[in-house]
DNA sequence: ACACATTCGAGAGCAGTGCTCTTGCATTGG
DNA sequence: CCAATGCAAGAGCACTGCTCTCGAATGTGT
């Protein structure tokens, strides 16, 4: 039951399994996900369609597959900016971690549009993408924290009708920062993923031309906005 | 070469193309895009599929077409609800067209997806969609001009690297308001979409609970941003 | 009013897709 | 060594977008 050396029939299943994934995302970077296609992947691996068939039950699987990979890669690309800019001042810890999803996204536009982009047709993400999708989420968080540790934050007051909610976000996500922060810091969240799919997807065409100092204004914004300075 | 009663051929074309996106509108509601097939189309209308390409040359051009009126039934919403509240304060206006935003959303995802989501396969937006895609954005043009008119509006200072770009933005955009002003503008009307986008695709699930609330809130700071009260 | 031109619907057909099922071979564990 | 299992292959089904050709209906110019 060990991991290693438990028979050639299994590490050949891992290694076709990793072979099917790596020609999958070559062609989901290459063409798009509505153009991923099992027999081409099958046809460039030199095995048949039907083949596949016993690695990826069906070709939504496949995409869930690099749909969690594509999450990891962002969550790691995102962290690595993060911890090289550790012992910096909060603000700038933030927008390290924006740059970086930012640069993620425009290096790898089909793989962010696969996961923040529509999602495929009657497509449910399972629970296994939940983890990976949460990483950046996270890593904010954590800036946050830190930087209300640190010195206090405020946001601006809660309407009454939000007050609830916000207290059940901050039970939930962060127990230690005041709600307002925390619903200035959701909001913000998904405000940033606003800020990268308007670039990617061709919406700023002609109206934001320089975009790399746009963005760095937008999200110093966005970092004001929780309480970070 | 007047354009009513241009003979009965004339007048039978405009009617079929109309059934056709009618029908087309009809499956991209309840199915979404990835799913819209011509012949299916084709066959719900009595007609067999190499007809439809007299009227559409591709699958493509038909999505283009789908993509203008989407644009343009979100942009007479969000009209519809800024005209019904005119005569209020900015910020009013301003909440009023992104909740109006939002609604549309979600009473049409797959069109919302069709023209914010992912853009399809190998898809370039023609020309032609621009004049529609940019309502939404003109209307919260005109809502911060009135209220900078009315009263002079202030925002966060640039940062020098960011000045060239916004005076470059503001004469192309409103040449009346502060640069400042419309760096935050532009950055609010992405950051919007930003949140819509996350409820309707579903990255707010055991997130943020009761939406409406968080939006509402969410905007009001995103017009606080741009200097309105 | 007649002849020419254009437009249109139908059908066949091509190349491709996801997916299923059966068949026979190779590897594996007892 | 032999039975059980894992696996690739092939054929096949029901689709898809798109092209081309062929008559028929509908226009238009003389």
């Amino acid at each position: 039951m060990s991991s290693a050396a438990q028979g050639a029939r299994a590490r050949a299943r891992i290694e076709v399994t990793a072979a099917i994934k790596d020609e999958a995302r070559r062609q989901l970077a290459a063409e798009g996900a509505a153009k991923l296609s099992l027999r081409a992947v099958a046809r460039e691996l030199g095995m048949v369609s039907s083949a596949l068939y016993r690695y990826f039950p069906s070709r939504d699987d496949l995409l869930t597959a690099l749909i969690i990979d594509a999450y990891d890669s962002l969550g790691e690309a995102a962290e690595a900016a993060h911890d090289a800019v550790a012992d910096a001042a909060p603000a700038r810890r933030w927008s390290a971690v924006c740059e970086a999803a930012r640069v993620w996204a425009l290096g790898h536009p089909h793989e962010y549009a696969l996961i923040y982009g529509s999602p495929v047709p009657g497509y449910k993400a399972p629970q296994t993408t939940i983890p990976a999708a949460a990483r950046v989420g996270l890593l904010l968080i954590r800036i946050v924290r830190d930087a209300h540790q640190g010195q206090g934050l405020t946001a601006p007051p809660l309407p009454a009708e939000l007050r609830a909610e916000a207290e059940r976000m901050t039970t939930a996500l962060a127990p230690d920062l005041p709600p307002e922060v925390v619903a200035a810091l959701v909001a913000s969240w998904a405000e940033l993923y606003g800020l990268i799919g308007f670039e990617l997807f061709g919406q700023f065409r002609r109206v934001v031309e320089d975009r790399e100092p746009f963005f760095r204004h937008a999200v110093t914004r966005l970092a004001g906005g929780v309480g970070l300075v």
